[in-house]
This record gives C-alpha cells, structure tokens and sequence, in this order.
DNA sequence: GTCCAGGCCAGAC
DNA sequence: GTCTGGCCTGGA
C-alpha cells in the first residue's frame, strides 16, 4: 500500500489558456493519449486535439509544462484535472515499481503515462470494437459511430466537424442494418448485445461501478463479445481499476520473456499501471 | 497472395 | 477444462 501524496499542481491562467508546470517524466501527454487506452485523441500539427466528456479539448506540452487551450480554470478543476488523472501521486508507484529491473526499464521509456478516468460506456463499445482489430480501422469505426449517433459539437478553429461519442440512450433501439458502413465487421452483434443488454437494464455499468473486481469481472462477461481481454480493457480504462491486467500480444511476449512465474504479487494494487508501461515499452521496441 | 492486428465464440474432445 | 477453427477488414 502506498502513501498517496496529493500532487501539487502549479496552475497558470494565460489568456484564453492554462498552463499547468509538469515535466514530461511526470506526466506524458502525447503518451498517455497515444497508448491505446483510448480512441479519440489525435497529433496535429499545433499539438493534440481530442474529444472527451462530450467537449472538444486541444492540447500542447512542453518539457515543463503542459498547455491546455481555450480552458478555464473552472473547467480544468470541474473536468480535466480528474481525466487526466493528475492527482494520484504516481511517483510513489513508480518508486514501488521500479524494485522490478524490467519495469524500471519500462519507466525509464513510459513512465509519463497516467490512466484516464474516461467514461465507462464509451469504453465499453470501445474495447468491444478493438477485440481483433488494429488502431486505425478502431479509431475509423468509433469516428463513424459517433457521426452517426453522437452529438454534434461547435468545432471551433477545426476543419472537420467533431461529434461527441454516443450515449446509452442514443444507441438504443439501434438495428444491424443502422450499423453496416462502420468497418464492423462480426463485431456489431457485440454492440447489439450489449446495447440491449444496458438499456433494457439486464446489465447496469452504474452497479458494475460499485461491485468488487471479481463479480464486475463475470458481469461484463455476461455481454457478448466481452472476454477475459476486454473486461480487463473495460475495468481499467472504463472504470479506474488500476488493479485489472489486460492481457493482449503484446503483455503475453512481456509475461514470457521476463516474468516466466507469473507477474510479481507485490505490484497486484497496481497491476494495470504497471501494464501501460510495459505494454508502451514493448511497442516502441525497447528491450526490457 | 498471405499474414496479422490490443480476441471471442462455438463446437469438439 | 482445454484446444481449435472461423470470423470482418484493411494495411504491410
């Protein structure tokens, strides 16, 4: 168990933006919205724009700090602050981690990864989507899906109009045929179900929220298309539970090559945290 | 052309 | 309970 510090955070409002005095190494943005734990964020050339909590955010970073544009102080305590995660001190987990010579490793490459607290839903149909499937043709599929069930949002200085992603209730009663033309595939009958399931109250994300990780677990797994894989997905970035370790192609050649026995029991309370830094680090290559 | 990408399901044993 | 083939699709 970690002593968790509240990091204090160094706010400056600067015209119609804030900047927030954050070392890479503390907190990553390009990373951590790069790390495919979600969807909907994009390089441009000014920096990173994405869309979260139904609202269009453009995003910079520095080596000192990062910037976040057209953002109030207000929005940023009310909203971002708690999305991006940054008062949980991770350099405390960091500093447990790092006993482990590969994860220390890890760190060294990916330690400015934070989890976000994105909404649950849409990381559900999100991972339910990404089953099987590569990061473009998902990113493609969710774009559709939110331009023709999401609501439209004021885009600004942007080119492309922007959509929010779908709530529950604007996908439900959604037919097959309304889904064909999203690059789906067999997975739509996944979103059927679920849809289904969410709606007609089978299933509650609100209840799952509340329920131990072992009884969450089974009942996202009652949702078609929901297995070991992408319940963990839907614990970790849908829910917060910093504790689910998805395991996908990449943690299997990670658990292989260097935790033959099984990944330490020592690091469990943050088994999840410690999977985005070995699962970015294997993805850029680095020999751990 | 083949392979595979952040898996899951159904059926066979 | 464990294992295997099939599944949509697009890019390397």
């Amino acid at each position: 168990m970690i002593n968790n510090c509240k990091p204090q955070l160094d706010i400056r409002e600067c015209g119609n933006d804030l900047l927030i005095a954050m070392d890479k190494s503390r907190c990553n943005l390009a990373d951590t919205l790069d790390c495919g734990q979600c969807f909907r964020f994009a390089k441009t050339e000014q920096g990173i724009t994405g869309i979260a909590k139904g609202r269009i955010l453009r995003l910079s970073q520095t080596d000192e700090k990062m910037i976040f544009h057209n953002t109030t102080k207000k929005d940023f305590d009310d909203s971002w602050k708690d999305y991006f995660d940054l008062e949980t001190d991770y350099e405390a987990i960091k500093d447990l981690l790092c006993s482990d010579s590969p994860l220390q490793n890890a760190i060294a490459a990916a330690g400015g990864i934070h989890i976000l607290k994105q909404d649950s839903f849409e990381a559900l149909i999100s991972f339910l989507i990404s089953q099987n499937n590569n990061i473009p043709r998902i990113k493609g599929s969710i774009d559709k899906l939110c331009r023709g069930f999401g609501k439209k949002l004021d885009s600004l200085d942007l080119v492309d109009s922007c959509y929010a992603f779908p709530t529950l209730s604007e996908l439900a009663g959604v037919k097959k045929a309304d889904l064909a033309g999203l690059s789906l595939g067999y997975r739509d009958d996944y979103i059927l179900d679920c849809v289904q399931k969410l709606h007609d109250g089978e299933l509650s994300l609100e209840k799952i929220a509340k329920l131990p990780i072992e009884k969450a677990r089974e009942e996202l797994r009652l949702i078609k298309g929901v297995g070991p894989k992408v319940a963990e997905c839907v614990l970790l970035f849908g829910f917060y539970r910093v504790e689910a370790f998805p395991i996908d192609t990449w943690i299997k050649k990670v658990l292989a090559a260097y935790y033959p026995n099984g990944f330490p029991k020592a690091f469990a309370e943050y088994a999840g945290i410690a999977q985005q830094y070995l699962f970015h680090a294997m993805r850029l290559g680095l020999r751990l």
